[in-house]
DNA sequence: ACCTGAACACCGTTCAAGT
DNA sequence: ACCTGAACACCGTTCAAGT
């Protein structure tokens, strides 16, 4: 997407008399706030991936010359916890809506968890690697309360958690990257698909195969919740 | 570590002459080579992280021109690859280890995969994005055979695979990342604690605080395969 | 067959300067 | 207070050329 820059021509830097568009104007464009800096870089990495985020091309995208952000935000690098804390957006549900059983209530949080990040591919690889912004601790104080109310002792909580927490992190991470191009999965597939006679275990299990990734994450989930369950209090 | 590069005197690009060390003679260095390049790779990896390794910053520790690694290498990501599979050297165990219960057969793979990616940090948040090669899929293999063995169904298996893949990733991927920098540790346990009035079941919990990552892996993966083994088959 | 430097089109960030 | 361009020290990669 993200129309080709026009070869940019900084030959003549004479702006200041008939620039036919300043930043201000461009589409009755707001000044810069942090707030429109993040919700641009999660559109901007969104449609360009991590590597398409650029201090330049966000800047570009704001309407705003190339170093003006710098005024905002102090790095690269807080962009992306900015942005990636944006896009794990959240709100607690009401409380009438916990009424279920605990197992279900887990499932359910650990799935709109996975399915916010799958939105925006690149957030689950970034996640484990930078800070914790409030929607993310609001989703793991959701989960803690949750456990906590089904019983589970205080001692045990910490491994409950990190429990959750790393499958759903790296059943999302392998996903995400898993499809998004298909030239690297066609790829892939065919690796896998070549060397079959040297893993013939990996070939009857058809892993890679036939991806089925939304039932595999489930079942996985009931698997390791069941283990929480039965031995986790 | 890796001394500070000298101002790059490239003032004077006569060195036809009298260049005092050419590539060949500067330890007596091989030529280049695939192996050593990915050697080399590794090396400057586990030194200086993901975003240390460069084209020209690898040309140079091999001693060759900046512009050698091209032909022994498609790009830079194929570097990548290449790294990542060789920080997981794999050889298979002697059949006879193989004798134990299969849960704990299973452990000591996982947990050997784990130290292993902790041995080299920046391997974890790589290999779920990158090409799956042949050390990967020979710990996969082995993974699925002991599972097979264990009497898990052809159609049980690629969840129970992916569950445990997933758990290990995840873990292996939060650990590395959190006890990198002990600046970013600090900080963000500064920022918990600062928060806990509005996270107090995460507080309660002890997360992130007093973190025996080793202890807790074994728990959380523990009840995995309990939960794999009660309801897998 | 193997290696090389110059060159191109990019990066993030500092800084002194504009309004 | 907010924004800016020029400049610096880097990147990955192409290419035409050397041995």
């Amino acid at each position: 997407m993200a129309a080709k820059r026009s070869s940019t021509e900084t030959r003549k830097p004479r702006r200041t008399v008939s620039s036919p568009q300043s930043a201000q104007q461009r589409n009755g464009e707001q000044p810069l706030s942090l707030q429109r800096i993040v919700a641009t870089a999660v559109d901007l990495l969104d449609a360009e991936g991590v590597d398409g985020l650029t201090m330049r091309r966000l800047a570009d995208r704001l309407g705003a010359g190339a170093m003006s952000l710098y005024w905002h935000v102090e790095n690269k690098e807080k962009v992306f916890d900015l942005a990636l804390d944006a896009a794990l957006q959240h709100r607690a549900p009401p409380q009438a809506a916990l009424a279920l059983d605990w197992r279900e209530d887990v499932v359910r949080q650990l799935e709109d968890w996975r399915v916010c990040m799958l939105r925006h591919p690149w957030s689950a690889s970034l996640l484990p690697r930078r800070a914790l912004g409030p929607n993310i601790l609001g989703r793991l104080e959701l989960l803690s309360a949750t456990l906590s109310r089904a019983g589970v002792a205080d001692a045990d909580l910490n491994v409950a958690i990190w429990s959750l927490w790393n499958y759903v992190i790296g059943a999302t991470v392998t996903r995400a990257n898993f499809d998004r191009s298909d030239d690297d999965q066609a790829a892939a597939q065919k690796r896998v698909t070549g060397l079959n006679e040297r893993y013939p275990t990996i070939e009857r299990s058809r892993l890679l195969l036939d991806s089925d990734w939304d039932g595999t994450f489930r079942k996985g989930l009931d698997f390791l919740i069941g283990g929480l369950a039965t031995e986790g209090k």
